[in-house]
RNA sequence: GUGGCCAUCGUUCAACGGCUAGGACUGCAGAUUGUGGCUCUGCAAAUGAGGGUUCGAUUCCCUCUGGUCACCCCA
């Protein structure tokens, strides 16, 4: 038998996907809180394209990172320029700050965005290769309470969105004076009892020294939970800001986990750093949002010296949670009424009276499209509207409409100008 | 990037290697004149792609694509 020939079926490409309704519902609902909430807190929006010299990413977030070195989207143009589209939001907006001069406005300067970021990696549950963040970044003032005040804002809004139970995991990983020394340390720990532990820690010895504290195997845990820990060797500068920063957190009773293992995947990261995650293990892969502070960052891409602190949170694992928690969200419109017409004298007239009670604020539905009175009637029960509007031929030229009660089946005909006086009235009862 | 598992209408579940790939839900259209819920009828809708084995493949084999989980790592 001649198969039919098939044209090419498109696909979305591996780890890229369509949000789609009802889930948009919850997007708007996360993006919207978050955006409403960082205004409350002072920051401002900005958006940064989404493709960058690639340099701006190796330099940025770090030439040894996975991010830039295992998963980063490359571009090469015909000239030969090397772009990428960007891994993570810090870098671009650190860029912008830099090149539009915003370290002579006042500062601290406050901003935020939201986007989407790529990352080519395989993907997984809570995983994927376009995935959205929302940020936060302060440039231009060095003090704790700003730390404290980035986790205040991301306490707050998962409390907004209903996601009560996260566990905040703080850290201080010192800054160019104090971390050296520290690394040789973890470094000479690590040495000694290097045929004690598992091959990857043998490797991250090398690669990665800091990574060696978030092993989860098993023979490691021993070793790992005797290592030393960077908040044990940090500078007195830093031992002090670490300590403001989480007696702010203990002033506005945000609980916090300090934990000596958490490392984060970036290099630019100075002093303060921390990680939020779902209280249930396994719920949610991976931490829902990380940031910290990253003083030396601006000054490495070409700057002033300027400090700095941020977050980013992953709207995708947010928004899988909560759909998982079934948080409320009130994705549909709260249609109070539903336009039934007949004929084309019947559609002209509903136009115009869907403009009018949009106009009064009464929520309408329609199905214009159809013409059967009967389609329509079944779509305006399905949607449960309180009442339905009849609009006709005969209604059309007594420029009149009927009022239904769809509890009842109660009619009553009333001239088109008293519609929506009338039923205001109904929706005062 | 490596490995395990998986892939049928929009969704969900069927089909000993053999009849027109079946049901449920959803969708659409109807059940006489201009009125919803219940019910009934009809319609639409799928074997991810490409090869191979076979008289015959949704079913067995291979490759690809995608999903999922683990590792690596991260949001």
């Amino acid at each position: 038998m001649p198969k039919k020939k098939k044209r090419k079926e498109f696909q979305a490409l591996k780890g890229m996907r369509d949000l789609l309704p009802p889930d948009t519902a919850w997007w708007d609902k996360l993006i919207k809180t978050g955006e409403d909430l960082a205004r409350d807190f002072g920051f401002q929006k900005i958006e940064t394209p989404v493709i960058e010299d690639a340099e701006l990413f190796i330099r940025g977030t770090g030439a040894t990172t996975d991010i830039v070195s295992k998963q980063m989207y490359f571009i090469k143009t015909a000239g030969g320029t090397s772009l990428a589209l960007r891994p993570e939001g810090t870098p671009g907006v650190v860029r912008a700050y830099m090149e539009n001069g915003l370290a002579s406005l006042p500062q601290p300067i406050k901003l935020f965005y939201f986007g989407p970021m790529f990352r080519h990696e395989q993907p997984q549950a809570g995983r994927w290769r376009q995935f959205y963040q929302f940020g936060l970044e302060v440039f231009g003032d060095s003090g704790a309470v700003l730390d404290a005040q980035i986790i205040q804002f991301c306490f707050n809004l998962f409390k907004a969105v209903g996601l009560k139970k996260i566990n905040i995991h703080i850290n201080s990983l010192g800054c160019p004076q104090c971390r050296p020394a520290y690394r040789r340390v973890l470094l000479d720990y690590y040495r000694y009892r290097k045929d004690r532990v598992c091959p990857d820690c043998k490797r991250r010895l090398k690669e990665n020294p800091l990574r060696l504290l978030d092993c989860k195997e098993e023979k490691c845990q021993p070793i790992k939970s005797q290592a030393p820990a960077s908040v044990d060797h940090l500078c007195d500068e830093c031992r002090k800001h670490f300590k403001e920063v989480l007696e702010f957190l203990d002033e506005l009773e945000i609980p916090y986990f300090l934990n000596s293992a958490l490392v984060r995947g970036l290099d630019y990261y100075t002093k303060t750093i921390f990680e939020i995650f779902w209280e249930e293990e396994g719920l949610a892969p991976g931490a829902l949002g990380g940031g910290g502070r990253y003083d030396n960052l601006v000054k490495e891409l070409g700057g002033k010296p300027t400090p700095a602190v941020g977050v980013a949170l992953g709207l995708d694992r947010i928004v899988a949670l909560m759909k998982k928690e079934e948080v409320k969200v009130g994705s549909e419109p709260n249609f109070k009424v539903f336009l039934v017409q007949l004929g084309l004298m019947g559609k002209k007239k509903s136009l115009k009276l869907f403009e009018k009670l949009h106009q009064a604020g009464i929520l309408a539905a329609e199905s214009l499209s159809r013409d059967s009175i009967k389609a329509q009637m079944k779509i305006a029960d399905k949607l449960g509207v309180k009442f339905a509007l009849i609009l006709g031929q005969q209604e059309a030229l007594d420029g009149t409409v009927i009022i239904r009660d769809m509890q009842s089946g109660v009619q009553e005909t009333v001239p088109q100008e008293k519609v929506v006086e009338e039923l205001k009235k109904r929706f005062r009862k």
